[in-house]
DNA sequence: CCTACCGATCGGTAGG
DNA sequence: CCTACCGATCGGTAGG
């Protein structure tokens, strides 16, 4: 049952933002009395910490899976930002969650995600450093802020992203458009040739 | 009065979420009495219209102008994406207010955005277009897609990205650094050469 | 896990 | 613009 109300606040909190969903709410969905929910969290704060470190570990979890799965492939760094998008795409919610974290309470989630990704991300930022060294990556490029900009918009186009193709009337499929787009922004800008 | 009740409700509404606000919250922060507000407004979902209108009617009034003004420099292209992000962040809850509402309610957002912008758009992919005919824009960029996600990465550097840059402790003037790189990025993935 | 219930706060109304 | 007040809903507690 803990792991039924985890998934329905989360729900909640990402589509509703977490002001205004509520544990009756959350407890209706999921076939319980509303003081219940207080049995498995003691307190609704409580439960959105719960539910945003089950995200963060979820991510942990399955993410590093999702790129090594590219890394055998030809045209690995396009593979690689194509996983990380997909990663986000199959799962609205969890990325419209942080984004709202973020919004709610940026000191808490720095602290936090600095935490969690740290170690992740100077592998990453080495990595560019190596090809800036090697000569196949833009040698004015700045790696920490290049990373930010290319999750920024990974994560961007999930949780807002498909408002604002539906705008351009983009047509079919248009998480796919900008996706792809995406992967061409990202390796255009990255390498030199 | 109605000014400042306007002004508040933007600022609350963009650090606490529409949810979590409160009515009295506002009154008490421009010093009237809770109900006063329902003198100015109908009610709560009428000031959030209204305070959506006014953040888009800013936008419509003065980013016009702060693009034009790149247009004469040298640079052009750099100037006017340097501008654009320059614009959101000289006014960060405006940013994120309009964030929060594409999360919060996407379908009534689309329509929005769709009055508000599809003719500064069409503009913009018009002019990405001829520059594909002549040969100095990229041929396989995604006129509308290349829009969508410079105006993402320039929205989400201001509503989240300080909390991104800070969590690499990116040093001193993070966004800025962040913003110089969306430039690069953007200049980098549009041109050919 | 439940029911019964608490004080606080919410958006909104009445009446001036 | 105000005070006084309404019903509804909130997070949380007591007690089982």
């Amino acid at each position: 049952m803990r792991e039924r109300i985890l998934a329905e606040a989360r729900r909640q909190f990402a589509t509703l933002g977490f002001g205004a969903a509520s544990l009756r709410g959350v407890a209706r969905a999921v076939g319980i009395s509303g003081p219940s929910v207080l049995y498995h969290f003691p307190s609704k704060e409580a439960l959105r910490d719960a539910v945003l470190g089950d995200v963060l570990d979820h991510w942990q979890q399955h993410l590093p899976a999702a790129l090594a799965a590219a890394r055998g492939k030809e045209g690995r760094f396009d593979a690689t930002v194509n996983a990380l998008v997909s990663f986000f795409l199959a799962d609205p919610p969890r990325a419209q969650l942080v984004v709202r974290e973020l919004l709610d309470r940026p000191d808490e989630m720095r602290a936090l995600l600095t935490a969690r990704l740290a170690p992740w991300l100077s592998v990453v930022t080495d990595t560019i450093r190596e090809g800036q060294a090697r000569g196949s990556v833009r040698p004015e490029l700045d790696p920490e802020a290049f990373v930010v900009q290319i999750v920024t918009m990974a994560v961007g186009t999930v949780a807002v992203g498909g408002t604002a193709a539906s705008m351009f009337s983009m047509g079919e499929a248009p998480n796919e458009r900008l996706a792809a787009e995406l992967v061409r922004i990202a390796r255009t800008s990255l390498f030199t040739g």
